[in-house]
This record gives C-alpha cells, structure tokens and sequence, in this order.
DNA sequence: ACCTGAACACCGTTCAAGT
DNA sequence: ACCTGAACACCGTTCAAGT
C-alpha cells in the first residue's frame, strides 16, 4: 500500500541530485536495509522484505543495487564510515587499541554487520583506511611490511568474531556455561572447562580486552624478534 | 529418477542397526551432505539438492534430521570428528600448536565447515573436547581459568576466522592486493598497504603461522604476568 | 530514468497419505 | 518406521510494460 508520503513522484531537473526525501537512493536504500537489519537480523533479512519496509515493488531497488549482495555491500560501507579511527596516540599500540575497540563497538550497535563483512564477497574499500594505518604503523615499529599486513588481519579476524560470537548472544548453546547447566556435556569429563564456567557468566568485554592484550602483546615480541634480527 | 542400487527397502529386523547400504540415518545424510558441501560449496546447498543426491525425496531427511540447522550441525560434529587433537608433547606451546594446525588442515580439507562451526546455532559437543585440553594446558600453565578460556577462544576464533577467509579463495574482492591490482584503491593513498601486498602474493600458511606465533607469544606474557601477580 | 506487475526457478517445511 | 506427493509460504531475479 502506497501513502502519500512514502510515494511521492516528484519531477525534478536531470542532472540534479535526486534528494526529495521520498526518492529512491543507493544511499538510502542502504540506510533502510540497515535500519531493518537492526530490528530483524540478518536471518530475516530479504530483499522483499526490505521493498516492503520502503514501500514499494521488490524490482525498485534493482535500480540502485546490482544485487542482494551489493546491496550488502553497501550497507557494510556504510556503517564502516561511522567506525572512522582517529588514534589519540603515536603509539602502536594506542593505534591499534583505538582501532579495533571502535571498530568493536561499531559491530555491537549495529548485531548484524560484523557477520555482514565477513561474508562479504568484495570487501568495500572502507578498510583499507583503518588498514593503512595500522600497517603502517606496525611497520614503522619494526614489523616488515607483510608482517604488518599479517597482524592487521589477525587483528580484524579476531575482532570481528569476537563481535560476531557477542551478537548471536551467545545463549545459542555456543555457550559452554549453558551446556554444562543444560547437562550438555558432562562436567566430570570436562573439568577444566567446567571450572572456567562455573559461578562466573562470560563477560564479552573483558573477553575482547584479554584477547587484544594477548595480541598486543604478541606482537611486541615479534617486534622485538624483527629488531634483534635486522 | 530411483535406481535400484539406491531405492531398495530392505526389510530387516526392528531393533537392528540400520546398516544397509542404501537406508538412510542421520550419520549417512551428514555424510552425503559433506560430500555435497565439498563439492559445490555452502552457498548452492540446499537441503533439496541433498534429497536429490541421495536420489530421495526432500521430505525424507526429515526423518533423520529436524531442521535444515540441525542437518549442517551434524555435518559439523562428523567433520570434527576427524580433527582429533593427539598432543606430541606436554608443553603448552606444542599443544596450543598441535590443535590449532589440526584444526586448521581439516577446515581446508573440507572449505565450507569453518563457516559452518561459525554459523552454528549450536556447538556440536565435539568441540570441547580440545577446549578442555587447551584449558588445562593453559591452566596449569599458569593462567587463571577463565583466563585459559579466553585464550582457547581467541586462538579458536583466529583459526576458524583464518581459514574461512583462506577457503573463500580471497581472491573475492577481500584481497588488497586485487584492490590494487584493479585500481580499486589508490596505491597512492595508501602506501604503507601498498608496500605489503606489491611483489610477493599472500601466503596463507605464513598468515596462520604468524597469527599462530604471536598469539602464543601474547599467552606467555599474559603468563608471565599472572605468574608474576600471584 | 525509475517504478510496476507478472512470471520463473528456486527455497524450507507441513501435512495427509501410502507401505 | 520410513518414505512419498502435493501444497504453502516464502526466496532472488528477469523481463516486458508503464510513466
């Protein structure tokens, strides 16, 4: 069903930028699927829903979108726009915290997009800002410059699997803490396990903020390594 | 179209293990659905092009199986199946390593199952069986044991993360190199990414051994430090 | 240039029916 | 107990037609 807000046809000149509120954008189109990702997940995301959700016939969007995958893409640039990194330090490591902590926090507002970019077929060009300056920076404290691409995908993978793990909720039986108390799995046979799960609940941030240290950390020894080498 | 070789109702006795060739069971759909996988990958999977390999109507499997989800968890319980963790040695190190390199060689044997175990409503209790050997490694170590946990999911995440990537073929568009070989980023603007991928093409034993590396390296800070703080 | 409507070739899953 | 066949409520996408 068209309402009259929704299914405005202005007639505007050629050549200007169509910015009537009720026109069509790649933009836009974009920013609704994100809007409805956000509500719904991924799982119930289609392109017929999303033409539902803006009003209009499924083939509209074929107008803006080569595909539901480019349509995907696009809402990955541009929620990776809003994750801009402004490092508030020369350190590599403030570098790389900053980075990847906003990058985190990007992926928890919006649940669906860190599984988003890594299913992504083409990654949008996006990351290669935040990828520059880490391998740069990794590589002007003594990494090689391939040792310092290597790290930033070490560091990207983690992250986004981490933000990914946090975003299903992790209650979908991933969680070993329920599948000792759903009798999943036998604590007697697990015991460590059992006692890593046991009186705590998993808390995802300190859960990151280990695994980012641990990385950190990790690559100062193999800075160190570089150093002693060359 | 039913063959005879692969439609014959073999009546046995109730009670008997269903081990006729051509019966179907919920271990021989898992591993016609790998067999599947293997061969065209996730994305043309469907549960109806299992139904017509297994020459049998897509109602069928229902028998054997509850859900489309439940079908690909059993697929990924028989593929860990296979990545048994048998440590050579007692040190921490060599076992961290001994798993993850395992793990890592049968999600390249069978490209699609790292996506698989990620996308997972449920871990197949198959799982904790390394991440109990990890965490009592790690424990004893000298790590707390939620520490222990922490580390077993880094290390997992980065492997499964790692391998995805690696099975996709990267050459998607995720490449950087690609990027810039198809002008799609600007050498220019980034020049330290520029520096990394320009020459030599990305070696993905050598990413995995290096992420490897410096995650092991991370752990035995984080270890020195808890050890020093107790 | 942008949107529509009907159509095509698919999905996963339910349900009643057969043996 | 296990399999079938028809059906339902969906998909992504093409294509010819409208404005």
């Amino acid at each position: 069903v068209l309402t009259p807000e929704t299914a405005g046809h202005q007639t505007h000149r050629a050549g200007e930028p169509a910015t009537r509120r009720t026109t069509l954008t790649r933009a836009r189109v974009a920013r609704a699927a994100l809007a409805l990702l956000d509500r719904d997940g991924l799982a119930k995301f289609s392109v017929r829903r999303l033409a539902d959700y803006l009003s209009v016939t499924p083939m509209a969007l074929y107008n803006h979108v080569n595909d539901k995958n480019d349509l995907l893409q696009a809402v990955a640039e541009a929620v990776l726009v809003e994750a801009e990194c402004a490092p508030t330090s020369s350190d590599w490591r403030d570098i790389v915290r900053d980075c990847f902590r906003t990058l985190r926090q990007t992926c928890l507002a919006h649940p669906s997009v860190a599984s988003l970019i890594q299913t992504a077929d083409e990654l949008p060009a996006r990351v290669f800002q935040p990828m520059e300056l880490i391998v740069n920076a990794l590589h002007t404290a003594g990494l090689s410059a391939e040792e310092a691409a290597r790290a930033y995908f070490v560091l990207i993978t983690f992250t986004l699997g981490q933000a990914r793990h946090q975003a299903k909720g992790w209650s979908h039986g991933v969680n070993p803490e329920a599948a000792l108390r759903e009798r999943r799995i036998e604590p007697s046979k697990f015991p460590a396990v059992a006692q890593a799960f046991t009186g705590q609940s998993w808390d995802f941030d300190e859960f990151f903020e280990f695994g980012l240290a641990t990385i950190v950390a990790g690559l100062e020894a193999q800075i160190a390594e570089a150093r002693a080498g060359a």
